[in-house]
DNA sequence: TACTATCCGTT
DNA sequence: GACGTACGGATAGTAT
């Protein structure tokens, strides 16, 4: 009994697999914490990350040919109309387990496993019905349940996987296993079990009758019926026992005897595995959280044939002798690798070009002669030579610190994956090739990272990288035309690229004297703060950064009211603490806050302070791939989240200031962008007249809603209608309003409906824009960019309303990325063409900076003005707020 | 060292 | 019973 989990000896027809899909996910539950195992929304996934280990474990070991998975329906079967009572002792399950059923069947979905189900009949049945048909194809036949029924399925063909403890834990049960456990042969057991009885079907056996006697009873009368024949002379106190309860026998017989005579809708070689989808499998481990198994599941994703081809043409003859000559002779399209870093201290030490099928060259940048040096950056910086790259700013920065130029930049195969998919995680080159192509690079290659030492291999190996990319490029290239964004591509992300190359390259200035005043200035305050706080505690000097040491703090010790619910407890964050400094007022919580408050201050400051180049100026890293909305996101450091609401913040910006050589700094924003697009998409007349009459639009929209004229509008009438406008497009419930207004649900439940009664415009197309997601699976901007949206169909209600924002808000704040994306353009082409010298140095979502070279300021000013308006043509107009000054907080102004 | 949880800054 | 999008990033605490 213990040659467990061996691998079956496999027939030469092959092997299937049947798994019981209920049952097993079952056990999964109970062996797995369920606690331990949820998305960061509070989906439960234990029996789904068991459930689906378990599988692939089998899969591995087994390497099934056929496979499939049965699974119980809801509702009745005909053994419970025979008798109501059937499995009526099993308790209810628990509410974290229905979720998990859809969600395992996602997964099979993605690994290409068939499940089966059959109305009225149980998974068993199913599995006892394809095991016959599997042994009658010539098939070994491997089944996995836990359900002690299908002991009975056991033959020299069947082999039963029966879980002994949790799912990992098999025992393999064959026909000599069986006798060994039961004493009785398979196709006895249910004689045994009618015998025995089943308390997990709610099946008593005769009393005093055990597994032994039992045993003994079939051996000598040869089986039930021989048993139910001799009824009458079965000696001892069991004899009668027998004899009083044969109808419960008979009945139990026939309940637990399972079908293998089921019709059923996919014939035996439709179960022939063919492997998975890897975009599938990533999709459901990325909503799934799931990290190490994404890399096990992985390996049953089968190329399809585009994939397949593509990888054919990857499979390259990497040359390094003569590779300038060949590589600058080249006149396009070529797919471009680039190995280095850019930066101050590194730049590119190896260039790979590929154009043909089957050679791509490799060149070692770090040994070339003054001549080659010339040829290739003067064939880099050649814009008439079409060039596909992977990342192709990291590319652009890394010649970039060696003094080359590249340019022609035609495609990014980072970004076309993006495009594709772009809720997906993780864009390197490396998990690009794996997600499209399925091609495992080994790590060192892969990371790009080569030894210097080994000669020629960092040339071969960007060589072959770029046979990579452009093999990649064959495949997403069709994928994103196929999406309809083939232009959104070319014509908006691709020269995006080099813009926020330019951007990158450029940062921004900054005073490093007024930051290190600040920085000491907040240092201060914090310090200040905590000793306060330490004093309203009696000195103890607890860790005030520590969540965990708060919440001791303030709820064991101090014994406040609890706050709302967080995983580790109840949570400490600022709007927990305003509310328990009015419900029970205390001087550490005050202390607390103002701790927080300059802490983050300091933070803030200090990372800056350190992100300061020796140039005197800061280059954040703008990414294209992030944000699903197709947002820019910005980082190390993050320019876009610099403080600007308190004081603090205004000097904060006030130390990002006009570089030297340059004039003024002149920022450019959108006003209301979302509300704009909001009333553009949605088509809503009283909407668009209010963008139209061109007053404050809080104003004429609060007066709309209560009834009075825009100068009867008070504050505060103006800030709720306000954060209802916005609120819209983020998917804001009644609740969420209430919660922010301060309002009790049902005054905000009756500001939205008169919201709505004025914009019904508005509800309409919330509703609609929802609603044709659900229809496409995807969500689109005013440019065509998608962000597919699977979960507006799950059955969890969570996953569901989560969907449902994102559906609502994709598009509002897609437009407007896509609106600004567009603008930059515009800016960087009218710089260019008029001759200035002024240069874009970040952008904020809707606004733009821009560090204008002496005597551009107005020019700037107006091609700013211009661009922004120009960049889409909207049923509202798009307005401009401009300001000028020598840092970035006046220029705001 | 790597990862998770919490908190908080922006739009 | 939860309940507003999209991010980056610091810190603490825990797992490896």
């Amino acid at each position: 009994m213990e040659d467990r989990l061996a691998p079956v000896s496999e027939s030469t027809k092959g092997t299937l697999l049947l798994v019981d899909g209920l049952s097993m996910a079952f056990r999964a539950f109970f062996g797995l914490p369920v606690e331990n195992f949820a998305t960061s929304t509070g989906v439960p996934t234990n029996a789904v990350y068991g459930f689906t280990t378990m599988l692939a474990t089998l899969m591995k070991d087994h390497e099934p040919t056929h496979l499939a998975v049965a699974f119980d329906l809801p509702g009745g079967t005909f053994r419970t109309e025979r008798l109501p009572s059937y499995k009526g002792t099993r308790d209810e399950t628990p509410p974290e387990f229905e979720p998990q059923v859809p969600l395992i069947r996602e997964v099979l979905g993605a690994l290409g496993v068939t499940a089966v189900d059959k109305p009225r009949y149980e998974a068993d049945d199913l599995l006892a019905t394809y095991a016959r048909l599997g042994r009658e194809a010539g098939l070994r036949v491997l089944v996995v349940s836990g359900d002690r029924d299908t002991i009975q399925l056991v033959n020299d063909d069947v082999t039963l996987l029966y879980p002994r403890k949790g799912v990992s834990d098999l025992v393999r049960f064959t026909p000599d296993a069986v006798q060994e456990k039961y004493g009785v042969r398979p196709e006895q057991y249910p004689d045994m079990a009618a015998l025995v009885g089943e308390t997990s079907d709610n099946l008593p056996g005769v009393p005093g009758v055990g597994p032994k006697t039992a045993a003994k009873w079939i051996g000598v009368y040869g089986g039930l019926a021989g048993i139910l024949e001799s009824a009458e002379d079965v000696p001892g106190k069991a004899g009668q026992s027998l004899r009083d309860h044969v109808d419960q026998v008979r009945l139990n017989r026939e309940l637990n005897h399972l079908l293998t005579d089921l019709e059923v809708e996919v014939p035996v070689e439709d179960l022939e595995y063919a492997g998975g989808d890897a975009a599938a499998i990533h999709e459901v481990c990325d909503a799934l959280q799931f990290r190490t198994l994404r890399d096990r599941l992985l390996p049953f994703a089968a190329g399809d044939d585009a994939a397949e081809a593509a990888v054919e043409t990857a499979a390259v003859v990497v040359r390094s002798e003569g590779a300038v000559a060949a590589v600058t002779a080249m006149t396009g399209p070529v797919a471009v690798h680039v190995d280095g870093r850019g930066g101050a201290d590194a730049d590119a030490w190896a260039l790979g070009v590929a154009d043909a099928a089957d050679v791509a060259w490799g060149i070692d940048l770090t040994g070339l002669g003054p001549a080659d040096e010339k040829a290739l950056a003067a064939w880099l910086a050649d814009a008439s030579v079409p060039k596909v790259l992977h990342g192709a700013k990291d590319a652009w920065h890394a010649l970039q610190a060696r003094g080359w130029d590249l340019a022609g930049i035609v495609g990014d195969t980072q970004i076309a994956a993006f495009l594709v998919n772009p809720d997906q995680r993780g864009f390197e080159l490396d998990q690009i090739l794996q997600r499209h192509l399925g091609l495992t690079l080994d790590s060192a290659a892969a990371s790009g990272e080569l030894d210097l030492g080994l000669g020629g291999s960092a040339a071969e190996g960007a060589g072959e990288r770029a046979a990579h990319v452009r093999a990649l490029a064959a495949v997403l290239d069709p994928m994103v035309a196929e999406r309809g964004m083939a232009d959104l591509y070319a014509d908006l992300e691709i020269p995006l690229v080099s813009v926020l190359a330019r951007m990158e390259h450029a940062g921004m200035a900054v005073d490093r004297e007024k930051l290190g005043a600040l920085s000491d200035e907040a240092r201060g305050r914090a310090d200040r703060a905590a000793e306060d706080a330490y004093a309203a505690i009696g000195g103890d000097r607890v860790n005030l950064g520590s969540p965990k040491q708060l919440q001791e703090v303030l709820f064991d010790r101090l014994g406040m009211p609890k706050t709302k619910k967080i995983k580790t407890g109840y949570s400490t964050d600022a709007s927990s603490l305003h509310d328990l400094n009015e419900k029970a007022p205390h001087p550490f919580l005050t202390a607390l806050l103002a701790h927080r408050d300059a802490s983050k201050l300091s933070q803030i400051i200090e990372t800056l302070a350190q992100a300061v180049q020796p140039d005197g100026r800061i280059h954040t890293t703008f990414s294209q791939v992030v944000a699903a909305t197709g947002r820019l996101s910005s980082k190390d450091p993050n320019l876009q989240n610099i403080p600007i609401r308190t004081p603090e913040g205004h000097r904060i910006r006030e130390a990002f200031v006009v570089g030297e050589g340059f004039d003024t700094l002149v920022t450019a924003d959108y006003s209301q962008i979302e509300m704009r697009i909001m009333a553009h998409l949605s088509g809503d007349s009283g909407l668009i007249e209010a963008f139209a009459a061109g007053e404050d639009l809080h104003r004429f929209v609060g007066s709309r809603v209560f009834g009075v004229a825009p100068e009867g509008v008070t504050p505060e009438m103006r800030s709720q209608v306000k954060a209802m406008s916005y609120g819209l497009a983020y998917g804001l419930s009644s609740f969420g309003l209430a919660r922010q207004l301060g309002l009790p649900v049902g005054a905000a439940q009756a500001l939205m409906d008169d919201y709505f009664s004025r914009f019904g415009g508005v509800r309409d197309y919330l509703h609609a824009v929802v609603e044709q997601a659900r229809k496409d699976g995807y969500t689109e901007t005013i440019f065509g960019r998608r962000r597919y949206v699977p979960d507006l169909t799950s059955t969890n209600r969570q996953r569901r309303d989560i969907a449902e924002r994102v559906a609502l808000n994709a598009p509002i704040q897609g437009s407007a990325a896509d609106l600004i994306k567009r603008a930059m353009l515009g800016v960087e082409a009218r710089l260019k063409d008029e001759g200035l010298a002024s240069r874009q140095v970040l952008q904020v979502h809707d606004e733009l900076v821009v560090e204008t070279a002496p005597g551009e300021r107005a020019a700037v000013e107006t091609i700013l003005r211009e661009e922004m308006r120009a960049a889409g043509d909207l049923s509202v107009p798009l307005d401009v707020n401009v300001g000028t000054g020598g840092d970035w907080r006046t220029a705001g102004h």
